[in-house]
DNA sequence: TTTTGTGAACTAGTTCACAGCT
DNA sequence: AGCTGTGAACTAGTTCACAAAA
Protein backbone atom coordinates (compact mmCIF):
# COMPACT_ATOMS: atom_id res chain seq x y z
CA UNK A 1 0.00 0.00 0.00
CA UNK A 2 1.66 3.31 -0.80
CA UNK A 3 0.09 6.62 -0.34
CA UNK A 4 -0.92 9.25 -3.30
CA UNK A 5 0.16 12.73 -3.69
CA UNK A 6 -2.59 14.82 -5.91
CA UNK A 7 -1.77 17.22 -7.82
CA UNK A 8 -4.67 19.62 -7.89
CA UNK A 9 -5.12 22.75 -9.46
CA UNK A 10 -6.17 25.28 -6.58
CA UNK A 11 -6.14 28.99 -8.59
CA UNK A 12 -7.55 28.08 -12.23
CA UNK A 13 -6.81 31.12 -13.91
CA UNK A 14 -3.72 30.21 -13.73
CA UNK A 15 -3.30 26.77 -14.98
CA UNK A 16 0.13 25.76 -15.06
CA UNK A 17 -0.04 26.36 -11.17
CA UNK A 18 -0.04 23.32 -8.98
CA UNK A 19 -0.01 22.38 -5.30
CA UNK A 20 0.86 19.53 -3.43
CA UNK A 21 -1.55 18.09 -1.56
CA UNK A 22 -0.86 14.87 0.30
CA UNK A 23 -3.46 12.82 1.36
CA UNK A 24 -3.83 9.14 3.16
CA UNK A 25 -5.77 7.31 0.56
CA UNK A 26 -4.03 4.19 -0.66
CA UNK A 27 -3.43 3.38 -4.56
CA UNK A 28 -3.72 -0.17 -5.34
CA UNK A 29 -1.18 -2.19 -7.63
CA UNK A 30 -3.52 -2.37 -10.31
CA UNK A 31 -3.89 1.19 -10.30
CA UNK A 32 0.19 1.67 -10.71
CA UNK A 33 -0.27 -0.87 -13.09
CA UNK A 34 -1.94 0.42 -15.32
CA UNK A 35 -0.30 3.87 -14.96
CA UNK A 36 2.65 1.90 -16.25
CA UNK A 37 0.46 0.92 -19.38
CA UNK A 38 -0.89 4.61 -19.92
CA UNK A 39 2.80 5.84 -20.54
CA UNK A 40 3.70 2.94 -23.16
CA UNK A 41 0.40 4.11 -24.95
CA UNK A 42 1.22 7.51 -24.52
CA UNK A 43 4.64 7.01 -25.97
CA UNK A 44 3.61 5.54 -28.80
CA UNK A 45 0.80 8.31 -29.87
CA UNK A 46 3.53 10.77 -29.27
CA UNK A 47 5.95 9.05 -31.20
CA UNK A 48 3.42 9.02 -33.62
CA UNK A 49 3.15 12.81 -33.49
CA UNK A 50 -0.03 13.22 -31.73
CA UNK A 51 -0.77 16.24 -29.51
CA UNK A 52 -3.69 15.68 -27.60
CA UNK A 53 -5.80 12.46 -26.82
CA UNK A 54 -9.09 12.18 -25.06
CA UNK A 55 -9.95 9.49 -22.53
CA UNK A 56 -12.40 7.68 -24.97
CA UNK A 57 -10.16 7.75 -27.70
CA UNK A 58 -7.11 5.94 -25.95
CA UNK A 59 -9.43 3.57 -24.47
CA UNK A 60 -10.50 2.33 -28.53
CA UNK A 61 -7.30 2.72 -29.43
CA UNK A 62 -5.24 0.45 -26.54
CA UNK A 63 -8.69 -1.67 -25.87
CA UNK A 64 -8.93 -0.24 -22.33
CA UNK A 65 -11.91 1.86 -20.57
CA UNK A 66 -12.50 5.27 -20.70
CA UNK A 67 -14.14 5.88 -17.21
CA UNK A 68 -10.90 3.87 -15.95
CA UNK A 69 -8.23 6.03 -17.41
CA UNK A 70 -9.84 9.06 -16.81
CA UNK A 71 -10.59 8.02 -12.38
CA UNK A 72 -6.69 6.67 -12.21
CA UNK A 73 -5.64 9.64 -14.20
CA UNK A 74 -7.53 11.73 -11.38
CA UNK A 75 -5.97 10.24 -8.28
CA UNK A 76 -3.24 12.41 -9.44
CA UNK A 77 -4.17 15.27 -10.23
CA UNK A 78 -5.93 17.22 -12.84
CA UNK A 79 -4.42 16.68 -15.89
CA UNK A 80 -7.22 16.70 -18.92
CA UNK A 81 -8.99 19.94 -20.27
CA UNK A 82 -12.61 19.28 -20.53
CA UNK A 83 -13.77 19.53 -24.13
CA UNK A 84 -9.89 18.62 -25.75
CA UNK A 85 -9.00 15.80 -23.20
CA UNK A 86 -4.83 15.34 -22.41
CA UNK A 87 -1.91 16.73 -23.93
CA UNK A 88 -0.04 13.72 -24.48
CA UNK A 89 3.88 14.73 -24.00
CA UNK A 90 2.36 17.17 -20.63
CA UNK A 91 0.58 13.69 -19.58
CA UNK A 92 3.36 11.73 -20.46
CA UNK A 93 6.07 13.67 -18.66
CA UNK A 94 3.57 13.46 -15.41
CA UNK A 95 2.91 9.94 -15.29
CA UNK A 96 7.19 9.64 -15.11
CA UNK A 97 7.25 11.63 -12.65
CA UNK A 98 4.39 9.97 -10.60
CA UNK A 99 6.14 6.86 -11.51
CA UNK A 100 9.46 8.22 -10.46
CA UNK A 101 11.84 7.45 -13.73
CA UNK A 102 11.60 10.79 -14.43
CA UNK A 103 15.32 10.64 -12.84
CA UNK A 104 17.20 7.07 -14.17
CA UNK A 105 16.56 4.38 -11.61
CA UNK A 106 19.34 1.96 -10.79
CA UNK A 107 18.82 -1.39 -10.91
CA UNK A 108 21.05 -4.62 -9.26
CA UNK A 109 20.58 -7.79 -10.66
CA UNK A 110 21.41 -11.20 -8.39
CA UNK A 111 22.53 -13.76 -9.90
CA UNK A 112 24.69 -13.65 -13.06
CA UNK A 113 23.52 -17.10 -14.55
CA UNK A 114 21.21 -17.08 -17.83
CA UNK A 115 18.32 -15.60 -16.81
CA UNK A 116 20.09 -13.03 -15.02
CA UNK A 117 22.89 -12.03 -18.15
CA UNK A 118 19.50 -11.71 -19.92
CA UNK A 119 18.02 -9.19 -18.17
CA UNK A 120 21.04 -7.36 -17.73
CA UNK A 121 20.93 -6.56 -21.38
CA UNK A 122 17.36 -6.47 -22.32
CA UNK A 123 16.98 -3.21 -23.77
CA UNK A 124 13.37 -2.34 -23.02
CA UNK A 125 14.55 -1.28 -19.46
CA UNK A 126 16.55 1.25 -20.92
CA UNK A 127 14.57 2.29 -22.40
CA UNK A 128 12.32 3.31 -20.35
CA UNK A 129 14.44 5.78 -17.38
CA UNK A 130 16.13 2.25 -15.72
CA UNK A 131 19.25 1.12 -15.59
CA UNK A 132 21.03 -1.95 -14.77
CA UNK A 133 24.03 -0.69 -13.17
CA UNK A 134 25.60 -3.97 -11.76
CA UNK A 135 25.34 -7.42 -11.39
CA UNK A 136 26.10 -9.52 -8.12
CA UNK A 137 26.83 -13.33 -8.20
CA UNK A 138 29.11 -15.91 -5.93
CA UNK A 139 30.71 -17.86 -8.57
CA UNK A 140 34.33 -16.86 -8.57
CA UNK A 141 34.46 -17.82 -12.66
CA UNK A 142 32.00 -14.90 -13.23
CA UNK A 143 32.76 -11.96 -10.41
CA UNK A 144 35.11 -9.58 -12.03
CA UNK A 145 33.39 -9.95 -16.15
CA UNK A 146 30.88 -8.26 -17.55
CA UNK A 147 27.84 -9.09 -19.13
CA UNK A 148 27.98 -8.68 -23.25
CA UNK A 149 26.40 -5.08 -23.58
CA UNK A 150 29.02 -4.40 -20.31
CA UNK A 151 27.40 -4.73 -16.79
CA UNK A 152 29.91 -5.42 -14.53
CA UNK A 153 29.50 -8.90 -12.25
CA UNK A 154 30.62 -7.85 -8.11
CA UNK A 155 30.99 -10.15 -5.87
CA UNK A 156 27.81 -10.61 -3.93
CA UNK A 157 29.65 -10.12 -0.41
CA UNK A 158 30.81 -6.08 -1.98
CA UNK A 159 26.92 -5.81 -2.05
CA UNK A 160 26.26 -3.13 0.44
CA UNK A 161 29.33 -1.14 -0.44
CA UNK A 162 28.54 -0.70 -3.87
CA UNK A 163 24.53 -0.37 -3.90
CA UNK A 164 25.91 2.97 -2.03
CA UNK A 165 28.41 3.64 -4.32
CA UNK A 166 26.15 3.51 -7.39
CA UNK A 167 22.86 4.65 -5.16
CA UNK A 168 21.13 1.20 -6.14
CA UNK A 169 17.28 1.49 -5.98
CA UNK A 170 15.80 -2.07 -6.70
CA UNK A 171 17.27 -5.36 -6.87
CA UNK A 172 16.13 -8.32 -9.31
CA UNK A 173 16.46 -11.83 -7.75
CA UNK A 174 17.69 -14.15 -11.00
CA UNK A 175 19.04 -16.85 -8.45
CA UNK A 176 17.95 -20.48 -8.02
CA UNK A 177 14.64 -21.02 -6.08
CA UNK A 178 17.32 -22.53 -3.07
CA UNK A 179 19.32 -19.67 -2.58
CA UNK A 180 16.33 -16.57 -3.35
CA UNK A 181 15.11 -16.41 1.06
CA UNK A 182 19.20 -16.12 1.33
CA UNK A 183 19.92 -13.56 -1.46
CA UNK A 184 16.51 -11.38 -0.26
CA UNK A 185 17.56 -11.35 3.33
CA UNK A 186 21.27 -9.85 1.93
CA UNK A 187 19.49 -7.31 -0.46
CA UNK A 188 17.57 -6.13 2.44
CA UNK A 189 20.30 -5.70 4.59
CA UNK A 190 22.07 -3.80 2.42
CA UNK A 191 19.34 -0.97 2.31
CA UNK A 192 17.54 -1.68 -0.89
CA UNK A 193 13.75 -0.98 -0.76
CA UNK A 194 12.78 -2.30 -3.66
CA UNK A 195 12.92 -6.42 -5.20
CA UNK A 196 11.41 -7.33 -8.23
CA UNK A 197 11.67 -11.55 -7.75
CA UNK A 198 11.42 -14.29 -10.74
CA UNK A 199 12.54 -16.98 -8.13
CA UNK A 200 9.60 -19.64 -7.91
CA UNK A 201 7.58 -19.84 -4.28
CA UNK A 202 6.94 -17.28 -1.82
CA UNK A 203 10.00 -15.03 -0.14
CA UNK A 204 9.45 -13.62 3.02
CA UNK A 205 10.81 -9.67 3.36
CA UNK A 206 10.70 -7.14 5.95
CA UNK A 207 8.11 -4.27 6.39
CA UNK A 208 9.18 -1.34 4.63
CA UNK A 209 11.19 -3.17 1.50
CA UNK A 210 8.36 -3.96 -1.83
CA UNK A 211 8.74 -7.33 -3.31
CA UNK A 212 7.18 -7.77 -6.48
CA UNK A 213 7.10 -11.61 -7.68
CA UNK A 214 6.96 -13.01 -11.48
CA UNK A 215 6.20 -16.46 -10.86
CA UNK A 216 7.01 -18.23 -14.29
CA UNK A 217 5.57 -21.55 -13.01
CA UNK A 218 2.54 -20.02 -12.02
CA UNK A 219 2.20 -18.14 -15.32
CA UNK A 220 2.00 -21.51 -17.18
CA UNK A 221 0.14 -23.39 -14.85
CA UNK A 222 -2.74 -20.97 -15.52
CA UNK A 223 -2.28 -21.72 -19.46
CA UNK A 224 -2.01 -25.01 -18.86
CA UNK A 225 -5.19 -25.18 -16.71
CA UNK A 226 -7.21 -22.68 -19.70
CA UNK A 227 -5.76 -25.26 -22.27
CA UNK A 228 -7.14 -28.07 -19.80
CA UNK A 229 -10.68 -26.54 -19.30
CA UNK A 230 -11.14 -26.05 -22.90
CA UNK A 231 -10.28 -29.73 -23.74
CA UNK A 232 -12.61 -30.73 -21.91
CA UNK A 233 -15.51 -28.80 -23.64
CA UNK A 234 -15.11 -30.93 -26.36
CA UNK B 1 -13.16 -16.90 -18.68
CA UNK B 2 -13.17 -20.63 -18.38
CA UNK B 3 -15.51 -23.13 -16.74
CA UNK B 4 -15.24 -25.21 -14.07
CA UNK B 5 -15.37 -29.30 -13.60
CA UNK B 6 -16.13 -29.91 -9.98
CA UNK B 7 -15.75 -33.13 -9.03
CA UNK B 8 -18.36 -34.22 -6.24
CA UNK B 9 -18.49 -37.15 -4.18
CA UNK B 10 -22.05 -39.12 -5.18
CA UNK B 11 -22.39 -41.83 -2.94
CA UNK B 12 -20.25 -40.77 0.14
CA UNK B 13 -20.48 -44.65 1.40
CA UNK B 14 -17.93 -45.47 -1.26
CA UNK B 15 -15.38 -42.34 -0.75
CA UNK B 16 -13.21 -42.71 -3.89
CA UNK B 17 -16.12 -42.79 -6.11
CA UNK B 18 -16.44 -39.59 -7.55
CA UNK B 19 -18.91 -37.63 -10.45
CA UNK B 20 -17.94 -35.01 -12.63
CA UNK B 21 -20.23 -32.25 -12.85
CA UNK B 22 -19.71 -30.00 -15.48
CA UNK B 23 -21.32 -26.39 -14.66
CA UNK B 24 -20.51 -23.19 -16.75
CA UNK B 25 -19.61 -20.96 -13.52
CA UNK B 26 -15.92 -18.62 -14.66
CA UNK B 27 -12.92 -19.54 -12.64
CA UNK B 28 -10.99 -16.51 -12.35
CA UNK B 29 -7.49 -16.54 -13.09
CA UNK B 30 -6.48 -14.91 -9.36
CA UNK B 31 -8.15 -18.66 -8.61
CA UNK B 32 -6.02 -20.34 -10.74
CA UNK B 33 -2.88 -18.64 -9.69
CA UNK B 34 -3.29 -19.17 -6.05
CA UNK B 35 -3.85 -23.18 -7.26
CA UNK B 36 -0.28 -23.19 -8.63
CA UNK B 37 0.65 -21.54 -5.56
CA UNK B 38 -1.19 -24.22 -3.10
CA UNK B 39 1.00 -26.78 -5.22
CA UNK B 40 4.02 -25.12 -4.74
CA UNK B 41 3.41 -25.31 -1.38
CA UNK B 42 2.13 -29.50 -1.17
CA UNK B 43 5.19 -29.98 -2.98
CA UNK B 44 7.38 -28.88 0.15
CA UNK B 45 4.68 -30.81 2.45
CA UNK B 46 5.41 -33.45 0.52
CA UNK B 47 9.22 -33.13 0.11
CA UNK B 48 8.86 -32.75 4.26
CA UNK B 49 7.29 -36.06 4.73
CA UNK B 50 4.01 -34.75 5.60
CA UNK B 51 1.02 -36.64 4.90
CA UNK B 52 -1.94 -34.60 6.18
CA UNK B 53 -2.44 -30.79 6.58
CA UNK B 54 -5.39 -28.45 7.11
CA UNK B 55 -5.89 -25.12 5.59
CA UNK B 56 -4.97 -23.40 9.06
CA UNK B 57 -1.87 -24.97 9.35
CA UNK B 58 -1.03 -24.38 5.21
CA UNK B 59 -2.02 -20.92 5.60
CA UNK B 60 -0.11 -20.23 8.64
CA UNK B 61 2.86 -22.03 7.21
CA UNK B 62 2.43 -20.12 3.80
CA UNK B 63 1.10 -17.06 4.77
CA UNK B 64 -2.13 -17.32 3.08
CA UNK B 65 -5.53 -16.87 4.28
CA UNK B 66 -7.40 -20.49 5.58
CA UNK B 67 -10.82 -19.37 4.24
CA UNK B 68 -9.60 -19.19 0.92
CA UNK B 69 -7.86 -22.08 0.47
CA UNK B 70 -10.64 -24.04 1.40
CA UNK B 71 -13.00 -22.18 -1.10
CA UNK B 72 -10.16 -22.45 -4.03
CA UNK B 73 -10.55 -25.99 -3.36
CA UNK B 74 -13.70 -26.34 -3.26
CA UNK B 75 -14.45 -24.97 -6.77
CA UNK B 76 -13.03 -28.55 -7.87
CA UNK B 77 -14.21 -30.97 -5.59
CA UNK B 78 -14.50 -32.25 -2.21
CA UNK B 79 -10.79 -33.22 -1.17
CA UNK B 80 -10.81 -32.45 2.61
CA UNK B 81 -11.60 -34.73 5.16
CA UNK B 82 -13.24 -32.80 8.14
CA UNK B 83 -11.46 -32.74 11.07
CA UNK B 84 -8.27 -34.04 9.24
CA UNK B 85 -7.81 -31.79 6.31
CA UNK B 86 -6.23 -33.05 3.09
CA UNK B 87 -3.91 -35.55 2.40
CA UNK B 88 -1.18 -33.81 0.98
CA UNK B 89 -0.04 -36.60 -1.86
CA UNK B 90 -3.86 -36.90 -2.98
CA UNK B 91 -4.56 -32.82 -3.28
CA UNK B 92 -1.02 -32.61 -5.21
CA UNK B 93 -2.55 -35.59 -7.63
CA UNK B 94 -5.62 -33.35 -7.99
CA UNK B 95 -3.89 -29.72 -8.40
CA UNK B 96 -1.24 -31.71 -10.84
CA UNK B 97 -4.79 -32.89 -12.70
CA UNK B 98 -6.91 -29.74 -12.42
CA UNK B 99 -3.99 -27.25 -13.87
CA UNK B 100 -3.37 -30.09 -16.47
CA UNK B 101 0.20 -30.62 -15.78
CA UNK B 102 -0.25 -34.34 -14.95
CA UNK B 103 0.69 -35.20 -18.12
CA UNK B 104 3.46 -33.23 -19.59
CA UNK B 105 2.69 -29.50 -21.26
CA UNK B 106 5.15 -29.29 -24.49
CA UNK B 107 6.08 -25.62 -24.74
CA UNK B 108 7.84 -23.53 -27.71
CA UNK B 109 10.04 -20.67 -27.44
CA UNK B 110 9.79 -17.98 -30.10
CA UNK B 111 13.00 -15.64 -30.42
CA UNK B 112 16.03 -17.25 -29.03
CA UNK B 113 17.91 -14.51 -28.17
CA UNK B 114 19.26 -13.94 -24.72
CA UNK B 115 16.20 -14.24 -22.87
CA UNK B 116 14.72 -16.85 -24.91
CA UNK B 117 17.76 -19.06 -24.32
CA UNK B 118 17.77 -18.71 -20.74
CA UNK B 119 13.80 -19.10 -20.39
CA UNK B 120 14.79 -22.59 -22.62
CA UNK B 121 17.50 -23.46 -20.14
CA UNK B 122 15.70 -22.64 -16.93
CA UNK B 123 15.16 -25.74 -14.81
CA UNK B 124 11.87 -24.66 -12.82
CA UNK B 125 10.16 -25.08 -16.22
CA UNK B 126 10.62 -29.17 -16.18
CA UNK B 127 10.65 -29.41 -13.12
CA UNK B 128 6.65 -28.86 -13.07
CA UNK B 129 6.09 -31.10 -15.44
CA UNK B 130 6.69 -28.37 -18.86
CA UNK B 131 8.49 -29.60 -21.41
CA UNK B 132 10.32 -26.59 -23.55
CA UNK B 133 10.71 -28.75 -27.14
CA UNK B 134 11.72 -26.41 -29.18
CA UNK B 135 12.84 -22.55 -29.72
CA UNK B 136 11.76 -20.58 -33.18
CA UNK B 137 14.00 -17.75 -34.63
CA UNK B 138 14.42 -16.13 -38.18
CA UNK B 139 18.21 -15.43 -38.18
CA UNK B 140 20.09 -17.99 -40.04
CA UNK B 141 23.25 -17.56 -37.41
CA UNK B 142 20.68 -19.22 -35.02
CA UNK B 143 18.72 -21.67 -36.95
CA UNK B 144 19.90 -25.48 -36.50
CA UNK B 145 22.14 -24.63 -33.66
CA UNK B 146 20.52 -25.36 -29.76
CA UNK B 147 20.76 -24.14 -26.68
CA UNK B 148 23.35 -25.10 -24.14
CA UNK B 149 20.69 -27.50 -22.53
CA UNK B 150 19.89 -28.69 -26.02
CA UNK B 151 16.80 -27.14 -27.13
CA UNK B 152 16.64 -27.05 -31.10
CA UNK B 153 16.04 -24.17 -32.82
CA UNK B 154 14.26 -23.93 -35.66
CA UNK B 155 12.96 -21.84 -38.81
CA UNK B 156 9.87 -20.08 -37.68
CA UNK B 157 8.56 -20.52 -41.26
CA UNK B 158 9.15 -24.32 -39.94
CA UNK B 159 6.74 -23.15 -37.14
CA UNK B 160 3.43 -24.76 -37.85
CA UNK B 161 4.95 -28.79 -38.89
CA UNK B 162 6.71 -28.73 -35.48
CA UNK B 163 4.11 -27.42 -34.03
CA UNK B 164 1.65 -30.44 -35.39
CA UNK B 165 4.85 -32.81 -34.70
CA UNK B 166 5.92 -32.10 -31.18
CA UNK B 167 2.57 -31.28 -30.33
CA UNK B 168 2.88 -27.80 -28.64
CA UNK B 169 0.21 -26.50 -26.49
CA UNK B 170 2.14 -23.27 -25.35
CA UNK B 171 4.28 -20.75 -27.29
CA UNK B 172 6.55 -18.31 -25.09
CA UNK B 173 7.01 -14.64 -26.85
CA UNK B 174 10.75 -13.51 -26.30
CA UNK B 175 11.15 -11.28 -29.44
CA UNK B 176 11.56 -7.96 -29.49
CA UNK B 177 8.62 -5.40 -28.95
CA UNK B 178 8.24 -4.20 -32.41
CA UNK B 179 8.35 -8.09 -33.56
CA UNK B 180 5.88 -9.74 -30.79
CA UNK B 181 2.30 -8.76 -32.36
CA UNK B 182 3.59 -10.30 -36.04
CA UNK B 183 5.01 -13.39 -34.44
CA UNK B 184 1.57 -13.88 -32.09
CA UNK B 185 -0.33 -13.57 -34.92
CA UNK B 186 1.96 -16.81 -36.62
CA UNK B 187 1.67 -18.62 -33.17
CA UNK B 188 -2.12 -18.06 -33.21
CA UNK B 189 -1.93 -19.08 -36.81
CA UNK B 190 -0.19 -22.48 -36.36
CA UNK B 191 -3.25 -23.53 -33.82
CA UNK B 192 -1.07 -22.69 -30.37
CA UNK B 193 -3.79 -21.42 -27.76
CA UNK B 194 -2.26 -20.54 -25.05
CA UNK B 195 0.61 -17.69 -25.10
CA UNK B 196 3.21 -16.06 -22.51
CA UNK B 197 4.20 -13.44 -23.69
CA UNK B 198 7.16 -11.04 -21.91
CA UNK B 199 7.71 -8.46 -24.30
CA UNK B 200 6.26 -4.96 -23.46
CA UNK B 201 2.98 -3.44 -24.54
CA UNK B 202 -0.27 -5.00 -25.49
CA UNK B 203 -0.91 -7.46 -27.91
CA UNK B 204 -4.42 -8.58 -29.80
CA UNK B 205 -4.82 -12.42 -30.04
CA UNK B 206 -8.18 -13.53 -31.79
CA UNK B 207 -11.29 -15.32 -29.51
CA UNK B 208 -10.36 -18.41 -28.37
CA UNK B 209 -6.69 -17.96 -27.27
CA UNK B 210 -5.39 -17.51 -23.85
CA UNK B 211 -2.63 -14.76 -23.82
CA UNK B 212 -0.53 -13.97 -20.61
CA UNK B 213 1.63 -11.20 -20.57
CA UNK B 214 4.63 -10.67 -17.95
CA UNK B 215 5.34 -7.14 -18.69
CA UNK B 216 9.02 -6.33 -17.03
CA UNK B 217 8.69 -2.89 -17.14
CA UNK B 218 5.54 -2.14 -15.66
CA UNK B 219 6.44 -4.60 -12.92
CA UNK B 220 9.87 -2.22 -12.74
CA UNK B 221 7.69 0.68 -12.63
CA UNK B 222 5.47 -0.12 -10.21
CA UNK B 223 8.54 -0.76 -7.79
CA UNK B 224 9.66 2.28 -9.12
CA UNK B 225 6.05 3.82 -7.82
CA UNK B 226 6.61 2.47 -4.48
CA UNK B 227 10.15 4.06 -4.02
CA UNK B 228 8.72 7.80 -5.21
CA UNK B 229 5.89 7.52 -2.52
CA UNK B 230 7.86 6.24 0.42
CA UNK B 231 10.57 9.25 -0.50
CA UNK B 232 8.13 11.91 -0.32
CA UNK B 233 6.62 10.67 3.16
CA UNK B 234 10.19 12.29 4.31
C1' DT C 1 -20.38 20.79 -28.25
C1' DT C 2 -16.94 17.92 -26.26
C1' DT C 3 -14.76 15.78 -22.62
C1' DT C 4 -13.26 15.74 -17.91
C1' DG C 5 -13.78 14.44 -13.00
C1' DT C 6 -16.56 12.03 -9.84
C1' DG C 7 -20.55 10.26 -6.86
C1' DA C 8 -23.45 6.37 -7.28
C1' DA C 9 -24.40 1.78 -8.81
C1' DC C 10 -22.66 -2.32 -9.78
C1' DT C 11 -19.52 -6.39 -9.96
C1' DA C 12 -15.82 -9.18 -8.29
C1' DG C 13 -13.11 -10.95 -4.71
C1' DT C 14 -12.14 -11.89 0.22
C1' DT C 15 -13.05 -13.03 4.88
C1' DC C 16 -16.14 -14.34 8.52
C1' DA C 17 -18.59 -17.52 11.07
C1' DC C 18 -20.92 -21.59 11.65
C1' DA C 19 -23.70 -25.87 10.38
C1' DG C 20 -22.57 -30.33 9.71
C1' DC C 21 -19.46 -34.23 8.89
C1' DT C 22 -15.69 -37.41 10.71
C1' DA D 1 -12.89 -32.25 19.41
C1' DG D 2 -11.37 -30.71 14.88
C1' DC D 3 -11.86 -29.28 10.32
C1' DT D 4 -14.24 -28.78 5.97
C1' DG D 5 -17.49 -26.53 2.89
C1' DT D 6 -20.31 -22.62 2.25
C1' DG D 7 -23.87 -18.83 2.76
C1' DA D 8 -23.63 -14.27 4.42
C1' DA D 9 -21.14 -10.06 5.27
C1' DC D 10 -17.78 -7.31 3.92
C1' DT D 11 -14.20 -5.02 1.06
C1' DA D 12 -12.11 -3.76 -3.23
C1' DG D 13 -12.39 -2.64 -7.93
C1' DT D 14 -14.93 -1.29 -12.14
C1' DT D 15 -18.28 0.98 -14.87
C1' DC D 16 -22.07 4.12 -15.40
C1' DA D 17 -23.98 8.45 -16.01
C1' DC D 18 -24.03 13.19 -15.48
C1' DA D 19 -22.95 17.95 -13.64
C1' DA D 20 -19.61 21.22 -14.59
C1' DA D 21 -15.84 23.20 -17.32
C1' DA D 22 -13.71 24.78 -21.59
Amino acid sequence: MCLRIRLVKREHKQPAQTVLRESVEPVSELTTNRLSVYLRCLNVLDAAGVRTVSSQAMAEQFHLNAAQIRKDLAYFGEFGVRGVGYYVKELRRHLRQILGIDRGVCVAIMGAGNLGLALADYPGFRDEGFEIVAMFDQSRDKIGHRSRAGVPIYDIRDLRKIVRRERIQIGVIAVPAAAAQGVVDTVAAAGIKAVLNFSPGALRVPDGIKLKSMDLTVSLESLSFFLAQTEDKT
